[in-house]
DNA sequence: GCGAGAGA
DNA sequence: TCTCTCGC
């Protein structure tokens, strides 16, 4: 090759283990697997990474560097240095092998030094190809990199979804971290610190402060040198720990004087090695990567992909063995494709002729995609800017809409035939939000559901379900990105009403045109994993159902919550100054840090106080309640909190809370949120409100019926999770004592420990109540010690002996995780799917979380998956009947409705029946309806 | 066990 | 970001 333009030399330098690093988290939110259960993810995120460089930079010469195992200098001057790195991921260890082998395979060197780690290699080298008339690019995305730029040595920051790859040079670095020499980088570095490597920087000074002392004083040593200007805490602790902040910025110094040589000849790049890289790729399945690189030809015979899988298929005669993990999922690569790259026609109707047109062409339809923008995230005070929808792929249509209420209302009246067609089929993206916006502006959606979102909750409930994460997974699309049209979050984020109209219809159009997409993938996944019914029959419908309590709404009385509040601040004043005559000193009591140092540093209430993995003493409520004895401080400090939470976090809350238009509060369910089918609830969260203390359940008793005329009803399950238990597990002795009606923690407690209903203790009562919930959710051996306050050894005998006496549900648990480990997920008595990734994990840990999950995941999905169906049956029942009374809140087991006094009898029926019939049983269920002038009363 | 939210 | 606490 070469060498006598120096232009020609351009080195590559790549840091391997943070781009691997990288690109297994930024690809491990969809696995990706292989027919023989090997994760690719951070293999083909790496792939990807090296053909980007080959390709848009054409590197004259490339190396990935290393570290080794050996410790460094850094390690043997400094304890502590990455003492801290969490263990790697266990599949993501299996799967480096694999990136060794794949660099191997492009023919690129490998580059490692023991006793160096790769940062200072990099750094050497790239001083040293510098000198030899190189332009270095060192890849990595580490910011501490930023020190070693000049005219010839630029970061190379690989592209991250949705934005392309970046080249920081000498201008780029001076302006992102604000200094005027990338040799600063290392002063703020180490004042700030890195908490990923352990450099400690200076205690109080974070990002912010460190740019701004360097800016002023240089350097560190010219910031200690001058701590008289400083004031207060800042100047202590720059004093203090000066000496810290010097070893910081000695941590943060890469080296540059690495003993190793700069091998031109070994580094010049040429071509990939075909015959080791082809077999390679046919291992692990990358279809469409392998197309790319190696031509059309390229195909994975079977001999080939079934090499690794030889073993398996000695168990797995006639069933695949694997965990049916989304295949789509499994060939998608980053991210190829844009809007830039795509053809498609999007269209704009921003006259009543095209709006017409468009009308009409939907009203053909069978289906259609569609989605609103609107000026904010909030459905119930955010206005309409515009309504996209897509009929074809690659095709869409824009129709904006004026920010006059009534003009905007004339123009979504022509579409409203439309939407409002029972008959036409509604596609979209968490359609809750735009059912809700519509119906602000009198449009009542109707018609069959599907959502994308909620369908990839049912096909991964575990992932993400964003569409931008779905499209760039499932399309290898990425698209606009809403920071493009309005700016970054915060104070500064614009309008989507001051868009320009090109733009929106170009963003608009594309969220409904690849909505549309997604649906079309996503119907046979759900149809591949038995889902489809779940969706069409339960998550779609309950988006109306939802959409329509969010709307209904729950009064509060403020007056109520006032004097609360009141009654609080007083009593958390007490308590302060108790506090602090207890303590001898003021301090903040809400500061878990301050809280410590009180305790354990000054009161020295416990020499052998535990302290969390950031250093602080920890003082939850479980370690202040075993040291009540010791000091009445303690009290206080747990009666102190417990007022403090209810203040702030419900009854001062609240009241802000409520809508200025209907003076209700509208909580918003999150239908996709929670790995096992439950629901979710924010702004509030109605699902948290106090009732376990006495002084907490207080707040209830702001929870309100509309007016005097309604009163509120409350239905909830009696003990659902452990009766379908029961059913689940057809236990015989679980299932005789809900059939006798019996207290199933005395029936429990009875048989654990072997006496008589009538002579169980309440503290027997209370230990057999606790391995029940612990069963329920997934609570280990270790996790009902600590509850009960027992030994693990007493926490083991009890579970023995309820074993014993529930042999029924032993055997389900062990089947349960034996059909787990066979198949890869577990399901609910509807079919919803948990895929369980760890359950093989030859790490006893992670593997018994797995195994938990396995357990709990049915248990509680099944009863989520019955008051779902509950609550549309309800839903229907109250339109049909044109009843007043509406459904006004969901807690997981409990439905509450605000009803007038003249329908409750109706209510009280419709409740019962639907609730106790929404899934057949053997298990008799039980239904219990309270009434009352508030929620605490009906409970 | 999970999820939400407050506060430092 | 972490820690704590509320519900189920």
């Amino acid at each position: 090759m070469s060498t006598s333009n120096n232009s020609e030399k351009k080195l590559f330098l790549l840091d391997g283990m943070a781009l691997i690093y990288r690109a297994y988290f930024a690809l491990n939110k969809v696995p990706r697997l292989t027919s023989y259960g090997l994760n690719t993810g951070a293999i083909m995120g790496f792939t990807n990474t090296l053909l980007e460089v080959l390709k848009n930079q054409q590197p004259s010469h490339i190396a990935v560097v290393f570290d080794t195992d050996a410790p460094t200098q850094r390690h043997i001057d400094f304890e502590a240095y990455k003492a801290q790195r969490e263990k790697m991921p266990e599949d993501l260890a299996t799967a480096i092998p694999y990136i060794f082998r794949l660099i191997e395979g492009f023919d690129i060197p490998i580059i490692t030094k023991d006793g160096y780690e790769a940062d200072d290699i990099i750094g050497t080298l790239a001083k040293r190809a510098e000198q030899n008339g190189f332009t270095v690019y060192c890849m990595t995305p580490d910011k501490d990199f930023g020190q070693l730029v000049s005219d010839h040595i630029f970061i190379y920051k690989p592209a991250r979804m949705g934005n392309g790859a970046e080249i920081l040079g000498v201008p780029e670095i001076l302006e992102k971290w604000e200094v005027t020499d990338p040799l600063q980088v290392i002063d703020i570095l180490g004042l700030w610190g890195d908490a990923v490597d352990n450099i400690p920087g200076i205690p109080g000074i974070g990002e912010k402060t460190a740019k701004k002392l360097i800016q002023e004083y240089g350097s560190i040593e010219g910031l200690i040198a001058n701590t008289d200007k400083l004031k207060g805490k800042q100047k202590e602790n720059v004093e203090n720990f000066a000496e810290q902040g010097l070893v910081s910025k000695k941590l943060a110094t890469i080296l540059l004087d690495v003993p190793t040589e700069l091998d031109e000849a070994a580094l010049a790049y040429t071509a990939p090695n075909k015959e080791l890289l082809e077999p390679l790729f046919a291992e692990l399945e990358f279809r469409t990567l392998g197309k790319r690189v190696f031509g059309d030809d390229f195909t994975i015979t079977d001999a080939e992909s079934k090499k690794s899988s030889g073993q398996m298929d000695l168990f797995s005669a006639d069933k695949s063995g694997f965990p049916d993990i989304p295949t789509a999922a499994a060939e998608a690569t980053v991210a190829e494709h844009s809007i830039n790259t795509i053809a498609h026609t999007y269209h704009l109707a921003d006259t009543p002729e095209k709006q017409a047109d468009l009308v009409q062409l939907l009203a053909k339809s069978k289906e259609f995609a569609f989605d609103t923008e609107t000026t904010g995230l909030d459905a119930l005070s955010a206005e309409i800017v515009g309504m996209s929808f897509a009929l074809k792929k690659g095709i869409g249509y824009y129709v904006p809409t004026p920010a006059d209420r009534d003009d905007a209302i004339q123009i979504m009246t022509t579409f409203q035939s439309v939407l409002e067609d029972p008959s036409i089929g509604k596609i979209g993206q968490n359609i809750k939000y735009d059912i809700l916006v519509l119906s602000r502006y009198g449009i009542h959606l109707r018609g069959a559901l599907f959502d994308t979102m909620l369908a990839h909750y049912l096909i991964d409930p575990d992932t993400r379900h964003g569409m931008d994460v779905l499209a760039e997974t499932y399309l290898s699309y990425t698209p606009v990105s809403i920071t493009e049209l309005i700016g970054a979050k915060g104070k500064k984020q614009g309008s989507m009403r001051d868009v320009e109209l090109e733009k929106i219809k170009e963003y608009a159009s594309e969220d409904a045109d690849i909505t549309l997409q997604l649906k079309e993938i996503f119907q046979p996944l759900l149809q591949d994993s038995a889902t489809e019914k779940l969706a069409q029959e339960v998550e779609f419908p309950l988006v109306y159902v939802l959409a329509s309590i969010e709307q209904n709404g729950v009064k509060i009385d403020v007056d109520t919550l006032k004097t609360i509040s009141k009654g609080l601040e007083q009593d958390v004043a007490k308590l302060e100054a108790s506090i602090y005559e207890k303590a001898g000193v003021t301090f903040n009591i809400a500061s878990p840090k301050q809280l410590g140092e009180v305790l354990f540093d000054k009161l020295q209430l416990d020499p052998k106080a535990k302290k969390t993995k950031t250093g602080q003493y920890k003082t939850g409520e479980d370690v202040l309640l075993a040291l009540a004895d010791k000091s009445d401080i303690v009290q206080d400090i747990l009666d102190f909190r417990q007022m403090q939470k209810l203040k702030s976090t419900y009854v001062d809350a609240l009241p802000t809370l409520i809508n200025a238009e209907t003076g209700l509060i509208h909580t918003s369910y999150n239908q996709a949120v929670a790995a096992t089918g439950r629901l979710s609830s924010t702004n509030p969260n109605l699902q948290n409100i106090p009732i376990r203390t006495e002084r907490g359940r207080e707040v209830r008793k702001a929870f309100i019926p509309r007016d005097t005329d309604h009163v509120l009803l409350s239905a909830d399950y009696s003990q659902i999770e452990l009766r379908l238990m029961a059913e689940l597990s057809q236990d015989k002795n679980m299932m005789e004592a809900f059939q006798k009606n019996q207290d199933i923690h005395r029936a429990t407690a009875a048989r654990v420990y072997g006496v008589d209903l009538e002579s169980v203790t309440s503290e027997q009562r209370r230990n057999a109540k606790a391995v029940n919930f612990g069963i329920i959710y997934g609570q280990s051996a270790f996790g009902l010690s600590q509850n009960l306050k027992i030994s693990r050894k007493e926490a083991a005998e009890i579970i023995d002996q309820y074993f014993a006496q529930y042999s029924g549900i032993r055997d389900y648990m062990s089947n349960t995780i034996e059909a787990a480990k066979e198949k890869g997920y577990v399901e609910t008595i509807m079919k919803r799917r948990r895929y369980l990734r760890d359950i093989n994990s030859a790490n006893m840990t992670v593997r018994g979380f797995a195994e938990r999950n396995a357990i709990n995941a049915p248990i509680q999905g099944s009863a989520a998956d019955m008051i779902k169906v509950a609550m549309i049956h309800i839903h229907q029942d109250i339109l049909a009947k044109g009843l007043k009374g509406k459904m006004i809140m969901q807690v997981h087991d409990e439905l509450v409705f605000d009803v007038p006094r003249s329908e409750v009898d109706t209510f009280k029926e419709i409740i019962s029946q639907r609730m106790k019939n929404a899934l057949k049983l053997q298990v008799p269920l039980e239904v219990e309806i309270g009434e009352g002038s508030n929620w605490l009363e009906a409970h």
